[in-house]
RNA sequence: GCGGCCGUGGUCUAGCGGUCAGGACAGAGGCCCCCCAAGCCUCUAACCCGGGUUCAAAUCCCGGCGGCCGCACCA
């Protein structure tokens, strides 16, 4: 079996990522999150949140509703680059873009034609298939955007959302407004978004329905270096690959890279933020994590530089997208104030202007697929190593023999366990079945009542990675579980 | 969207015109009472959907849906 089929074994049997609408069949490019896969997906998203909401002291979760009007996502840009009239060849079957085939045959950009007029536009030119010089067929509008008709008449055009970031910079003046009036002010947004894809296709990768954890931080851009501690982080190495050489993850310091002076330092520094938040936090490889430049004809004309973020994962043959660092200048919010009419400036040591945008934009499916795919191990036992936070049962709780009042005192500690934390109470088959159960969702502790539990008041606690037990009285439980979990205890030291 | 391959209990699969549709693992109950998926007994549970061919369809044909791969797409 290929590490993807392993993975959606996995995700089938013990409930993380669901085809939805199974029982009718199915929906392509939609998945449900089962009973553990909801709990790991709000787990990344509060580790998430809490990392780089510290990252400034005005930074903020807002929420904004996934349906937009249309006129903002034309200002936005989306709508016209969301949208393309597609035309297939009757013979050679390949699909072509209209403004392209249009471009190619008359020197004249085809952007904005609808299909009436791309049609015309065919039959007037006699264009041909570019592939084959077959008959091209019926223009078709495709649009990467849901549409939304609202109202009892639909006649109110709107788009589900194609990405969280325009909410935040659509609701921006106000936020900046009850804020104080502050800069950097961050807005994260945590939540849906929807794009219509062609061919969704590998598990979480492709969606057309997807989670994104967005944070926009809106700055200063002459004031913004001075207010970052870089100093500290002088000697971290960055795993970058530059656009202009493909072939290698560069290590440089990101000392190394300020001298140079390519990067701007607000920049340099929240790289550096975003890559201890794999490494640390999500307890990712170095190896299996890297930012990948784009190249200027790759990224979007609005972004002035533009990383992404990359993790190596075997279901996926190597490198593959999960988030981006990018600069978009002050782009999104002069689009919006022309054509608004609102003015986007703010005040600000004494000058006027449009705050610009350092946008910090993760897929949190594709994080969520990247944990199991890098934790997943499997062999003589299946055991996933998922960072202890993320888990989604925190503690298994067994009575090692179903007699003798054993079960009793489990049960008790797992009803008070639960107050707290994610439990799970198991009383069937043999004690290490219970231990495999546990393992393979990813449990990182499980507590055992045993005889001398009884007279001693304590448990056997034992550790998912090493299956080390260590002996823990009752009283001292919590907090030597809030210990390991916070990283402040060392389960070796118990 | 085009082309190729594919769709059998929860999972992995055997069966490929007539089978009580078999197995393994998982799950439930029981025996056992055990600190790492032990063993034994019992049980639960499937042919993606719709049409067609045929005396007879999981098996052949058509359509749909879904999955994977390649191409295209990926602000």
């Amino acid at each position: 079996m290929g590490r993807y089929d392993e993975l959606m074994s996995l995700s089938l049997r013990r409930g993380f990522l669901l085809p939805s609408a199974e029982i009718y069949g199915g929906l392509a490019g939609f998945y449900d999150y089962g009973p553990y896969g909801a709990r790991l997906r709000r787990n990344w998203e509060d580790l998430w949140l809490a990392f780089f909401l510290q990252l400034g002291d005005n930074y903020h979760l807002v929420d904004t509703p996934t349906i937009q009007p249309h006129v903002a996502l034309e200002a936005s840009g989306h709508v016209d680059l969301f949208a393309d009239v597609l035309v297939p060849c009757t013979q050679c079957k390949e699909t072509h873009k209209a403004d392209e085939l249009i471009q190619a045959a008359t020197g004249t950009s085809g952007e904005g034609m609808d299909v009436e007029q791309v049609r015309q536009a065919i039959r007037e030119e006699g264009i041909v298939c570019p592939n084959c010089g077959g008959r091209l067929g019926e223009p078709t509008a495709f649009h990467l955007m849901f549409p939304v008709a609202i109202g009892p008449k639909g006649d109110e055009q709107a788009f589900l959302r194609p990405e969280t970031a325009q909410g935040a910079y659509l609701g921006f003046k106000r936020a900046f407004e009850i804020l104080r009036k502050r800069l950097p002010l961050g807005l994260a947004i945590v939540g849906r978004a929807y794009r219509n894809e062609i061919s969704p296709r590998q598990g979480a990768y492709r969606l057309r329905e997807f989670h994104q954890a967005e944070l926009q931080i809106f700055f200063d851009p002459e004031g913004f270096d001075a207010l970052l501690s870089l100093e500290e982080l002088e000697n971290t190495t960055l795993r970058l690959m530059w656009a202009t050489h493909r072939d290698e993850v560069a290590m440089p310091t990101l000392g190394t890279l300020l001298e140079q002076g390519d990067l701007p330092p607000f920049y340099l520094y929240h790289m550096a933020k975003v890559q201890a938040f794999y490494l640390d936090t999500l307890q990712v490889p170095p190896e299996a994590f890297r930012f990948y430049e784009l190249s200027e004809e790759e990224r979007a004309f609005y972004n002035r530089i533009h990383f992404d973020v990359q993790v190596a994962l075997e279901s996926w043959g190597g490198f593959q997208e999960v988030g981006g660092v990018h600069y978009r200048t002050d782009y999104d919010l002069s689009r919006h104030q022309d054509r608004s009419g609102v003015k986007m400036t703010v005040f600000h040591d004494g000058r006027r202007f449009v705050p610009h945008v350092l946008e910090l934009s993760f897929g949190v499916d594709r994080n969520v697929w990247a944990m199991l795919d890098l934790g997943y191990e499997t062999g003589e036992k299946a055991v996933l190593h998922l960072p202890p936070r993320l888990a989604p049962v925190t503690l298994g709780v067994f009575p090692l023999v179903k007699k003798d009042g054993l079960p009793d005192m489990a049960e008790g500690l797992y009803r008070e366990a639960r107050t707290w934390i994610e439990a799970s109470y198991d009383a069937s088959g043999s004690i290490g079945r219970r231990y495999a159960r546990m393992d393979e969702i990813g449990t990182p502790y499980c507590i055992t009542v045993d005889y001398d539990s009884l007279e001693q008041d304590d448990v056997t606690l034992r550790d998912r990675d090493t299956t080390k037990q260590a002996r823990v009285a009752v009283k001292n439980l919590r907090g030597t579980l809030q210990g390991l979990l916070e990283g402040t205890t060392d389960f070796d030291a118990l």
